[in-house]
DNA sequence: TTACTTTTGTGATAATATTCACAATATATA
DNA sequence: TATATATTGTGAATATTATCACAAAAGTAA
């Protein structure tokens, strides 16, 4: 089963069009459509699927709640994922409350910081003392955290989190991360996002004007 | 000249690196050093200078500051970048304040909402009404903008965005936008960042426990 | 029931991206 | 200055990813 990053950020993409159509009142589903919703070609679809044996009916396509049940036992969301965020900053509280994630099967169930103004310990969801977060990983079985710390603490904290036994990392840091084989370090770098668009955008007036 | 996103991306992050290896004292570099910094192979450095005709000495390598500069060029950073953000949510202003930008040479110059409450027209950074962003985006030239309001409102805003001339957008709804051909829309989906990650995640236990 | 149409599923093919490997050459050394 | 060595720059080779194209299957209509 050969996979990879693109194709796995299309089946979120493709459930994400799911539900939406779901929600139109469709309950077949051809993968045409789904190639429009996400803006990849139909046998890009039927490829996907294909590699991880999602079959539809010919002629019929393929039916909404299977579809959505398939991409998201692949996904790994039939258990609520819980996640850990490093750093209640202005980014870190965020996300820290953004409804979106829990939709998803996605929960933020702790934060951690140095700072001790941003504490909470009666919050629903606690904001505590980085020194307890390996216990708390520990304890509660965490696989994930977000980083959302200063880009000069991060490594020092990514290493923190690797020994409490955090499997996967989302780093929002601008720097790059010194990990492990044990462990999935992704990237989000904003500022390369914006780069690259000013890139494509200037790209894009300079061909227009000839 | 054959370009890709992810080249371009990998430009910025060279770029980035290198800044950080001029901090510490070094003033030419290997396509080795910068391999290990980003993370690739040497020969994806090279090919990547290669393919923008930067060129360094043999034996020699690169001029740290001559490296820094074409990077700069090729990335359209010769003049500061004037941006916009519409929806100054919780995510929308915390990238609004976010100060790492503007050290990339992006200016977060006004920001825009429908919610009376949060407009300030008299900040540094104002926040006006979504009414005046057409004048305003011809007035200033301004080419990107970044969306941070409800998934709901993402395509009706998108559309305001590019009938003023918009031609670039970063869209961080969760939703995907229509655009046009004369305007390039990238995504920052964080719910697919975390599936994704999630995803690989559970494949690196699976495998380790075998 | 049969002919016709639509859509899947997938091997073959094409396009893209990365790595290899080595000649060319700039610098260091003796 | 001559020789040794390290590093670039880049075609060729490989690997990866996406598209094509079409046989097979399933629904529809007559
Ligand atoms: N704010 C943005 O819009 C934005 C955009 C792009 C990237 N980022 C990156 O995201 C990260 C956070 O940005 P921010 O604007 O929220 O910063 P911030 O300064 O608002 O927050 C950082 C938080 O991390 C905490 N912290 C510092 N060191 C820590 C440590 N060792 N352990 C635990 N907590 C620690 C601080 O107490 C603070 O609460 C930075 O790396 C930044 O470069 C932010
Ligand atoms: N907060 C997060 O951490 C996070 C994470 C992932 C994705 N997102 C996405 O980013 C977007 C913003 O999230 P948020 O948490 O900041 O939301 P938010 O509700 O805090 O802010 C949305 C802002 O957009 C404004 N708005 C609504 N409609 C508008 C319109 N038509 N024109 C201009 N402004 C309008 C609202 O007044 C509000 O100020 C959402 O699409 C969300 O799905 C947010």
């Amino acid at each position: 089963m050969k996979t990879n990053k693109l194709c796995i950020m299309r089946l979120s993409k493709y459930k994400s069009a799911l539900y939406r159509l779901k929600s139109l009142g469709f309950v077949r589903i051809f993968s045409d459509n789904l190639a429009d919703a996400v803006e990849v070609t139909s046998s890009q679809v039927r490829k996907d699927f294909s590699i991880f044996d999602i079959s539809g009916n010919k002629r019929g396509g393929y039916k909404i709640d299977e579809l959505i049940e398939k991409i998201n036992t692949i996904l790994g969301k039939d258990e609520l994922q819980k996640v850990v965020i490093i750093g209640v900053g202005k980014l870190g509280s965020a996300l820290m409350h953004y409804p979106g994630f829990e939709k998803e099967g996605i929960k933020i169930v702790a934060a951690f910081d140095i700072d001790a103004l941003k504490f909470k310990h009666k919050e629903k969801t606690p904001v505590l003392p980085l020194e307890e977060l390996p216990e708390f990983v520990r304890k509660n079985n965490i696989k994930i955290g977000i980083i959302t710390v200063p880009a000069t603490s991060a490594q020092q904290v990514v290493e923190i989190m690797l020994s409490a036994g955090i499997k996967g990392v989302l780093n929002f840091a601008p720097i790059q991360l010194r990990g492990n084989d044990d462990c999935q370090i992704n990237n989000v770098n904003l500022e390369v996002e914006l780069e690259n668009l000013i890139y494509f955008v200037n790209v894009l007036i300079k061909t227009k004007g000839k």
